[in-house]
Parts: C-alpha cells; sequence; structure tokens
DNA sequence: CCGGGGGATGGTAGCGATACCAATCTAGGG
DNA sequence: CCCTAGATTGGTATCGCTACCATCCCCCGG
C-alpha cells in the first residue's frame, strides 16, 4: 500500500504540485486550485496563506495537468502567406506570447494563395486538431480560405483587414484615419503636387488608405490633382510605381507610398535620379516595418503595434472558443487598436516652399 | 455507479480518445498507445488493424494527456535580444515548427544584453516553468547570460555561435568556409582590389568570416593588401565603414560586408557616390536577409538555413532534457548545417577587368 | 430558538494518456 | 518433454489539476 519513492520515473525533483502547495498552507488542493485561478468564495485570510506559499515552493501549475483536466488546452492555428519577414516575426512574439499565457498551443502553417493550396493547408490544420485560426494579412483577405476555415467550423479572426466581412472577428488599425494623418501631415509641412502609391487592389487596407489619403487632399481643397500608380506592396513594383511618378513633368515634392516596401523603392529610383531625400524629395510609408529605420533616411511612416494586434486576435480566438462552447457564437467582434505616426527623416519641408 | 452522459461538461462532441480506437479496434488502449508511438513489440497484423482504426476514426492524441502522463511538457525557452526582425522571424517559425513537433511549450523572452537585464530575463524563464533555452545570435554570445543560464541549470543551446564554448549545444554554419567560398567567388570574378567590413567583435562569427576571407586572400596570393574596417553588423556602421573604403586612393572594385544590412549601406553610400553597382562596384553581404532581395540591385550573399537551425536546436533541446533525465548529461552536441552561396545583380567582374 | 441561505472549504472522480508489471503465448535448447 | 527467453498484449495506477457535489459554519429572519 506504500509507494517506496514514487516509481522512479522523473527519478530528478519532481516539481511542486499543487498538493505541495496545500499541505503547506494547510488547507485544501481545491482551495489552492479556486486561489491560483482567481477564483470567489475564498476568505482573504486563506488566500493570503496560499499565495504565501505559493511563492515560498515557487509553485507553478503544470499546464499540461490544468488543460486536461479542464478541457482545455486547444490549438490556435496561425496561417500565414508571405508577408514581409519582419511583420511576420512580431506578429508571431505577440501570438505566442498571448498563446502562452492563456495556455494554448499554437501550430504554425504556411500557405500559399491559390485554392488548392488553401485546401491542403486547412485539412493540415484540421487534422493537427486546431479549433481556431489567426489570419494575418495578406491571407484575412481571401475569401477562398475564409470559406474553406468556416467549412471546417474553425473560429477565425483577421487581423488587419481594413474592411472584414461582418461574419468574422477582426483586430485592426484605422487605415483611413491613418493615411488621412499621415497625409494632413505632408498637408501640413507645405506640400501641394503629391504623389501616391497605392497597395495591392486585393486588399481592403489599400482602399482604406488611398479613402485616407483623398479624404485629406479634399478635405484641403484647392490642390493641384495628385498624381497616383498602382503598387502591389512589392519592392519591385513601388519601382516601376516611382519611375512613373518621377518622370512626368511638374515633378511631385512628396510621395506616399501605401507601405514602407514600396517607399523604400521610391527612395531608391529617386537616388539613382539623384533626387535628394529629403530636400527634393519627400517620401514616406506605411507600416513601420523593419526597412523603415534600417535605410538612409529613416523612413517616416505609419507604426502598427503589430504584436499587440496579433495577442488581441489570440485572445479573441481564445475568448471564442471557451465561450461558445456552451452557449451560441458570440458577436463576431471588430477591435480597433491605435497606430502611431512615427517621424524619422525622409519628411521635410518642400524646397519650393523655403524658396 | 453509472454516469449519464458523462458530467456535461464538454457539453458539445467529444473527441475521439485512445479508448475509442481500442474498442473500435478490439484491441487495449496499451496496444493503441504504442502503435500510435512507434514502440516495439507490436505484431504487424495488430499494428495495420489499429492504424487502420486509427484513420477512420480521425484520432489524434491529446497533448495535455500525453505530456501528463509521460511527464513531458516541458517548456523551453527562447531568448532573444535584438537580432534582426527577419531573422527572428525565421528562427521563431522554425522554432515553434519543432516545439510542436515534440509537444513541448516555447516561452518567448526578450532579453538586453546588460547584466541586470540578463539576469531577470533568466528569473522569468525559470519562473515559468522553463528547462531549456535557445540562444539565437547575438545572446549566444554572452557569457553572462550562458553563465546565469547555467546557474539556474538549464540546458542551453547556441544557434549560429561560430567558436562556442565546449560545454554547451550548438548549431550553426561553417562560417569560415562560407565567407571563404565567398571570397573565393570575388577573386574567381577578377577582382583583387578587395574591401571587407568585418562584423562585430563580440561575435565569433565575425571572426571566422573575417579568417574565412583572409585565408581566401593568401591561398590565391599576389593581391594588394585588402582594405579592411570594422563593422557592428548595424546599417549605420556600414555606412561609416563604406564611406572610409570609399575615400581612399585606389577604390576597391568589390566589398565584401559581413552581413547584409551593412552591405545594404555600401550599396546606399554607393549611390550616393554615383558608383554604380554592380559595374562601379561589387557588394557582397552575408546572412541572406530580407533586406538582400529587396533592395535594388539584389545582394549576393550567403544564405543561411535559419528556420532549419532553429528547428534542430529544439530538437537537440528535447533530446537532451529528455535523454538526459535518468543519467549523466549526454556529451555536447556541435552541429553544423549547410549554407549556400546565393548570387544576385550586385557581384560582377570589374570593369577593369573587361577593358 | 430553529430553519434556511449562502459563503467557504473539503472530498471524490475523472480528464486521456503512458509507465510499469503481470500474464500469455511462441519457439528453441537441453 | 520441460524450461527459459523473448515477443506480444492487457491491467492497473497514477500524472497534476479541476468540475461537481457534499459539508460545514455563521448569521439572519420568523
Amino acid at each position: 500500500m506504500n509507494k517506496p519513492a514514487r516509481k522512479s520515473r522523473s527519478g530528478a525533483r519532481r516539481s511542486v504540485t499543487i498538493k505541495d502547495v496545500a499541505r503547506y498552507a494547510g488547507v485544501s488542493p481545491m482551495t489552492v486550485s479556486r486561489v491560483v485561478n482567481g477564483g470567489q468564495y475564498v476568505s482573504d485570510a486563506t488566500r493570503q496563506t496560499v499565495m504565501q506559499a505559493v511563492r515560498q515552493l515557487g509553485y507553478s501549475p503544470n499546464l499540461a495537468a490544468r488543460n486536461l483536466a479542464s478541457a482545455r488546452g486547444e490549438r490556435m492555428g496561425l496561417l500565414y502567406g508571405n508577408p514581409s519577414a519582419s511583420y511576420l516575426s512580431e506578429f508571431l512574439v505577440g501570438a505566442l506570447d498571448a498563446a502562452t499565457r492563456h495556455g494554448v498551443q499554437l501550430v504554425l502553417e504556411k500557405c500559399e494563395m491559390t485554392p488548392a493550396a488553401s485546401r491542403r493547408a486547412v485539412r493540415r490544420l484540421v487534422a493537427g486538431g486546431v479549433v481556431g485560426v489567426v489570419l494575418p494579412p495578406p491571407l484575412c483577405e481571401s475569401a477562398v480560405i475564409r470559406a474553406e476555415l468556416q467549412a471546417a467550423r474553425m473560429r477565425i479572426v483577421a487581423v488587419a483587414a481594413a474592411r472584414p466581412p461582418a461574419d468574422v472577428m477582426c483586430v485592426s488599425i484605422d487605415d483611413f484615419a491613418a493615411a488621412r494623418e499621415m497625409t494632413r501631415y505632408l498637408l501640413a509641412l507645405g506640400h501641394t503636387r503629391l504623389g501616391f502609391i497605392k497597395g495591392h487592389p486585393n486588399q481592403t487596407a489599400s482602399e482604406e488608405r488611398w479613402r485616407g489619403f483623398t479624404a485629406a487632399v479634399q478635405e484641403h481643397g484647392n490642390l493641384p490633382t495628385p498624381r497616383v500608380e498602382q503598387g502591389f506592396f512589392t519592392f519591385r513594383s513601388g519601382l516601376d510605381a516611382a519611375r512613373k511618378l518621377l518622370s512626368g513633368a511638374p515633378l511631385p515634392s512628396a510621395i506616399f507610398a501605401s507601405n514602407d516596401d514600396m517607399a523604400a523603392a521610391v527612395m531608391a529610383e529617386a537616388h539613382r535620379r539623384a533626387l535628394e531625400v529629403p530636400n527634393d524629395l519627400t517620401v514616406v510609408g506605411f507600416d513601420d516595418s523593419l526597412i523603415a529605420a534600417n535605410i538612409w533616411p529613416g523612413l517616416t511612416t505609419i507604426h502598427q503595434p503589430i504584436a499587440q494586434m496579433a495577442g488581441e486576435a489570440v485572445d479573441l480566438l481564445v475568448a471564442s472558443v471557451r465561450g461558445g462552447k456552451r452557449g451560441a457564437a458570440a458577436e463576431p467582434v471588430h477591435r480597433l487598436v491605435a497606430h502611431e505616426l512615427i517621424t524619422r527623416e525622409s519628411a521635410a519641408r518642400p524646397k519650393s516652399a523655403a524658396a
């Protein structure tokens, strides 16, 4: 009936369990559990004692056991296409942090934007026991993927989809307001001949940014028509757009690219044409991606709190999965987070204004 | 004595468990477990039957339960400083993938390179129940952090430390060979006046790359002494170094920067001086980081399989923690992975050679 | 003075899987 | 033909924690 010293399995030092804490604090394991989980129905005195014991023994609950007992421990998926690596990096940090906080596992899955690839990816996710998926851009815009996912009865949180369908949860910044703010900033500097490079047309954020730009232009009034080129968020497409923008007769004095990669391309092209940034040309971007600070001059741009957004997305997912388990699916939440205009060296007053 | 329909907890559809499979296949749960875990001592016939049942029922083992029962589910830490975001991104993907494969949790922790910050970070890791840590660069070079970690009895795997101490596990590429290869490539193109920008002196990889460079130069023999500048892996430091390299009288015809960020800086500076890359100046980097393909012209550089390295690091860690549990700590493993020279547009034959 | 409501706590029974050992069966060696 | 070794399989006891229910206690209204 006695057990000599445990089966010698984990031979070394077993970690401290809830029972140890309970014994140490002179209460039952249940009470410890309640304290640790912030349950109600625990007297303050007891709570203090237990917390003391917890600290004393350095107790940290065993996630596996907790998950098992509470039928938690769902796996969440993170389906990514090919956002820029720096975006993904920050995104992962935020998502993983939140996942750890909630004790859920995060499963990464890469996926091209073709229907076949989507289907395969979703199948892998399902096979992996994933119950909810975070969709960073640009995947969050793909109707195919969303349909595929919804067919598999997954919960979805889209991140940075500017105008998500009403039936999916979403975390994003206000692209419209951000672009308007940036444009107002350019106008406030005194620029009048503006150039704009649109983002990829398959992302709603592109359109919001464009709308924000035009809104600011219109509210200012009395400006020459801005020159606009279509881009696709890639460096390459930015280069093409820049070439066109910088060849017409009245050169723009400021170019607003819908993301940083394209803005970097504009700067490269400007250099090639011996235009100095920001003296001859102001260039601003959007996203505050890694490259923004790693080129010279540093890029004035809009900062998105990517990690935070990813974290909130996971929060939402977890809440939805846990909350929705019993009752009906909760109303899809759309959450906005704050952006920030970062000024670096690539924007200045136009020469003509100074002259 | 009967239980009506389970306590109604997970109200919805319970997922299929090992018992369901066992019943379906007409064997005991134990046998199923053995099959699923690739154990020995199972007849082929039984194995077939069970696998069939597994597929039929779409069974996927419950990680939480498995971890609990096998005293697994350790948490692994990933302590990162500030490597470039793209590096971190790929690193995370690889590490997380491996972690999921092994059913361990990955805990991220950020940490500055000061002793105080290190201590704090390690304390947090310990508090989080982490038993092993992956150390990407540049943290893998910090003796302070290593000491701190070892004091907390953590297993460590350093990644991309070119010359790690003998007592820690390590995954890296052969920086020496890679740099030599790149240098040979430049020499083969016909370059003779070489410039080199060293990496941060606190990283052993820097020195290996430098050694690789000089080795190639010496084996070629009969060359003017290369011009060398000290850099620190940052764009900024690359700019400073480039300025010096490009101001002396006999301009180098090719510059080998110890990483891509610095190479990008060289290109920026070259542009500013109206030197065309690669016609007037060949520039090559190291790392194949995101920026390498996102500037124009694309950067010829050395590719490291970062995700794979991160994955192997986690593998090593898991193996060490699980294997070393009973016996003595295994011999520290040093694992080399293959690099690759990526040629893009930034390198060409020197003009003088063509002339 | 008693019954009852609700706060605070303890007891019990698993969650789904594996570790260990016992039981059974098969094949050879002596 | 018996006996041991090894292959194959099943049974049992947890792993550490939490859900649910049963207590227990204190305070109040009737």
